[in-house]
DNA sequence: GAGTGGTCTAGACCACTGT
DNA sequence: CAGTGGTCTAGACCACTCC
């Protein structure tokens, strides 16, 4: 037995099926909601749950009053999973193991005090570190963390402790952006991932925030190898 | 005034901050639905709407019988745009063109049509094409797209409309697989990208399907520069 | 002002799964 | 088997926004 005729899960895919073979036209008004809910036989709350997973994933564009329209050009949404460092290693079957290069309290430069919102001259925590593979290494981390929102981090926390794991404990964000890029490794990125200079790095940054204040700005440079996969 | 202090957003809230505070900690479990609906006084459907939005975004993880839990390492999980090349280059204030470079009916390597799930010997539609972004090289677009999934894709459907564009509005997908990496330019790219060999650059590869019928596979090589920005 | 989606309620039954 | 989340219903009122 298939799903019942009437679950909002079976009403939703008919509705993809109707934008896909465009017996719904991109921009064109569908059937209000208590219309469908006739047509389907089944509570209007039923069909906004199917309409409003069919607007979240981006095919449907709901307005009050103006009704509900299938997206003219739908830009597709994925959604993307960020592992932690440790579990992106151990579920591709791989041991992980990390390496901290350097720790010190310092003034960072105006490029990351900007980006941070942090007052000029306020210091803030800098560090290294390099993860590995199976012994490969894998990313090289070089990360700031604003000490003024989240004091109780020192040098020490970081011993034992990756920055990444630390901070999902003690100190959880509100937001946080985050940019993919490819670039050049330097010279010295060369040397410490042990890949000749100039090869493609797939580099991601990652800033959080909690709520107004930032937490931590952190640059990973993958591995050459390295892929993000992903489904839409 | 604020939301209503039963609206399922404020409840929603006030779940973020109790795992934030960690007044429920990671991998403890949470009362249950009747419990919280007798604590926040409101219905059940609210309680659930609002723990739902909370274990979407992978905070909590639900089973039944066993109950709901607060997530112990949460996977953070991001909400990715992935839209028309036009746009993409139009929301930005530039103005987009675009050159088809090639185009020919052939049989694709066997690399292509095993990752399409082809017959050998099966011929498919290759191209290229160069997008630009006020006149400067911005993105190389190299495509196979499978002739028998969609046999009305020839080569005069790509003189006017970009390969892009023709297959969203002709051949609507049900799911596709997408790969970001790095890549060094090779001496031919970097000649059609205008940038010297072995420059980073940003690789996007897409392969579309409809049920379990390959669409097309496409390799975008974006100039220096390109970035992709998502927030959690 | 009126039409449409957004949300809430109270109650019911179902589906899954731990014990 | 029993506890928990998953879903559906019928009805109600609200909030937004187009006209």
């Amino acid at each position: 037995m298939s799903k019942n005729r009437n679950s909002w899960q079976a009403i939703h895919q008919e509705i993809l099926d109707r934008i896909r073979t465009q017996i719904w036209s991109p921009g064109e008004l569908i059937p209000n909601e208590v219309e469908l809910a006739e047509e389907f036989g089944c509570a209007r709350a039923t069909i906004n749950r199917a309409l409003r997973a069919a607007a979240e994933s981006g095919l449907l564009e709901r307005k009050r009053k103006a009704g509900t329209r299938v997206t003219a050009q739908p830009a597709h949404k994925a959604i993307l999973r960020i592992p932690v460092l440790r579990r992106e290693i151990e579920s591709a079957g791989k041991t992980y193991s990390h390496e901290l290069r350097s720790i010190k309290i310092r003034i960072p430069p105006a490029k990351i005090t900007s980006h941070m919102r942090m007052q000029k001259e306020q210091t803030g925590l800098h560090l290294t570190a390099l993860h590995f593979a199976n012994g490969q290494p894998f990313v090289y981390e070089d990360r700031w963390i604003n000490t003024k929102t989240i004091p109780s981090a020192n040098p020490d926390c970081f011993r034992e402790t990756n920055a990444n794991e630390w901070l999902l404990t003690n100190a959880p964000f509100t937001r946080g952006d985050v940019e993919f890029s490819a670039k050049n490794a330097t010279k010295q990125l060369g040397n410490i991932l042990r890949v000749k200079e100039s090869q493609a790095l797939f580099n991601v940054t990652r800033t959080t925030w909690r709520d107004k204040d930032s937490i931590t700005f952190v640059n990973l440079a993958y591995a050459p190898g390295y892929v993000v996969k992903i489904e839409i």
